[in-house]
DNA sequence: AGTTAAATTGTGAACAGTCACATATTTTAT
DNA sequence: ATAAAATATGTGACTGTTCACAATTTAACT
């Protein structure tokens, strides 16, 4: 038997004031002297009132709402994050996931419900233009989390290309010469860069780059890949592996054949995941920080939000290597 | 520039009928005859009407939105599969990553966005009973995800004692006598069951439960526990190990003392992630399906939602023991 | 004191839907 | 054929807020 909340005009007759002059008190910024705004909060505790938001939304057309468009489930990392720093700018957070067949009507129902600012995590490249996808969202701003580097598209991301070129040199610096590489998706954005970056700085060392199997970034694809690559009887001291899950996997692979790690093969990961460093042996890998992604893709969507005029750029940040025992030098 | 958007009433005069009508027909189900509704439906694509979710949201009082509270950012595994669940339920999906103080108000704001549900993350116990909490939620139904076995609240989990009992047994069938425990938050539903079930089961069988040292789950803490415990100069021959990242934690700890996982000490994890299979030497655990438990609370709590009816209940499921290389006999 | 300006408060309309009920039309039963 | 029931469509009122503007009160200057 819920009781019926209470009003704008309710409060109004308990604190014999108009219902626009309660519209103020709690909007807080307009003027109204304090003793009236005193009695009107007094009226609004004494009757439990909250101002009911579906009218404001229909109102102000504003939900104060961040959604973040997922199109698969590999980005947990980012989620804590991204919700704890809308939170604390005064946004809710909702997440859609979502097929992809399911993204150009989620992005009508984001208008729909008027939501101020979207964040996208695709997983393949699609739509590469600012104007056309500005013109998807019906004008809502977004962020993406990785992107096209050099493309106009706001967005938040580490220089994947580079990490790879880290990682490749890491391991010809270490005196590697014949090296495998398990990549991520190559049609992914991360998956795509990283192999990019492996393989022009193989390249550009004049080193054989053909040895290559495409993984799906999941721990088991990683196994799955090493197996592959030992069963084609590919030859090789070094690997590089797209992110840190498959390297575990593809570890496991090579201690089934009897491969030790470093000493008969070394492997380099991507990300530095907490469990990371506590493998055995620790695993070098290239970092980034998921959290600080979350973080500022937020900040920078919701600068986007509330100052229009923000200038549309790419935040690129630069991972770091993290050397540990699964790398050592060729003997 | 946005150029306003058609509304029920335009979409009505270019179809030359009445906007109720096409308010029935945009939500489907009432009687209207096949040829106006094909009228009615061609004008809507014409015009590219949408209809406005914050007027209907006012009208109806339901956003068709399911919303957790978070209070702490350890349960990423659960939110996509949650988030996708949602979706596939037709309802939106948000997130609330929230302080304990901010727990009351943020219900005062789910009630003033008439979100349908609640799921619940509590960290700590705190409140145990329905009727306060469903009083709280200003009558918004909801479901919390670990709970206390046995209490009114409507909530889905793993028997985490049984869990804990199930890693005794298998130690103490090893042949283990003298056992440590890594416990995680005391204060918190699942760490304090696991302590429970670990305790009563060694006191069950006689033997001495007082080495024990607190973490808070994350993988640093089982390093620093486990260090606490071997400066104590604690004599054991297993450790359960409150999670898993905390068992990662632990072994490097043990392993810097030169201590061999099983031959020295055998650990006993909890909760089974990906990658505890690939680790070295594998980690004997309770394995927990956290995509199972997200899928499972949204799917009981829109049960709840659009059949008041639902008589309340816990959901409680059964874990089960995963035995690998990290535990062995003691000879 | 009288005028002007500033601060404070109030009024009517609008937002875009849904609901309850009224009316018109068609179908079915007697 | 006529009444009754079922189906289809329309009308007016209402939801709870904000906006634009009007009206009132108070303060500030000559």
């Amino acid at each position: 038997m819920k009781t019926k909340r209470p009003t704008l005009r309710d409060v109004a007759r308990e604190a014999n004031v108009s219902y626009q002059t309660v519209s103020r008190v709690i909007n807080d910024n307009d003027h109204v002297s304090p003793l009236t705004r005193s009695r009107v909060q007094k009226a609004i505790n004494a009757l439990g009132f909250r101002p009911n938001r579906a009218a404001q939304l229909m109102q102000t057309e504003r939900s104060h709402t961040i959604e973040v468009i997922l199109f698969y489930s590999g980005f947990n990392h980012f989620l804590y994050e991204m919700a704890r720093t809308s939170q604390q700018l005064g946004y809710h957070f909702s997440i859609s996931a979502i097929t992809e067949e399911e993204f150009v009507s989620t992005l009508e129902s984001a208008a729909s419900r008027f939501v101020d600012g979207l964040i996208l995590l695709p997983v393949t490249r699609g739509i590469e233009d600012y104007e056309t996808l500005m013109d998807l969202t019906d004008g809502i701003p977004f962020v993406q989390i990785t992107a096209k580097a050099g493309s106009n598209i706001p967005s938040v991301m580490y220089d994947q290309i580079q990490g790879a070129r880290l990682a490749a040199q890491h391991l010809i610096d270490l005196g590697h010469r014949q090296m495998a590489e398990i990549s991520g998706p190559l049609q992914n954005y991360d998956g795509g860069d990283r192999h990019e970056g492996w393989i022009t700085t193989l390249k550009n060392n004049g080193l054989d780059y053909s040895m290559s199997v495409e993984g799906d970034f999941n721990i088991d694809s990683g196994y799955r890949a090493m197996n592959r690559l030992l069963d084609e009887d590919a030859e090789f001291t070094a690997v590089f592996v797209g992110n840190d899950s498959m390297a575990f996997g593809a570890h496991t692979a090579l201690r089934e054949r009897g491969l030790c790690v470093p000493q008969d093969v070394s492997i380099v990961g991507f990300d530095d995941i907490p469990e990371s460093a506590h493998f055995v042996p620790g695993l070098t890998t290239v970092r980034q920080d998921f959290e600080l992604i979350g973080r500022l893709a937020v900040e920078f969507l919701v600068g986007m939000v509330e100052n229009p005029g923000t200038p549309i750029h790419q935040r690129v940040l630069q991972p770091k290597l993290i050397v540990r025992g699964s790398t050592q030098a060729l003997t």
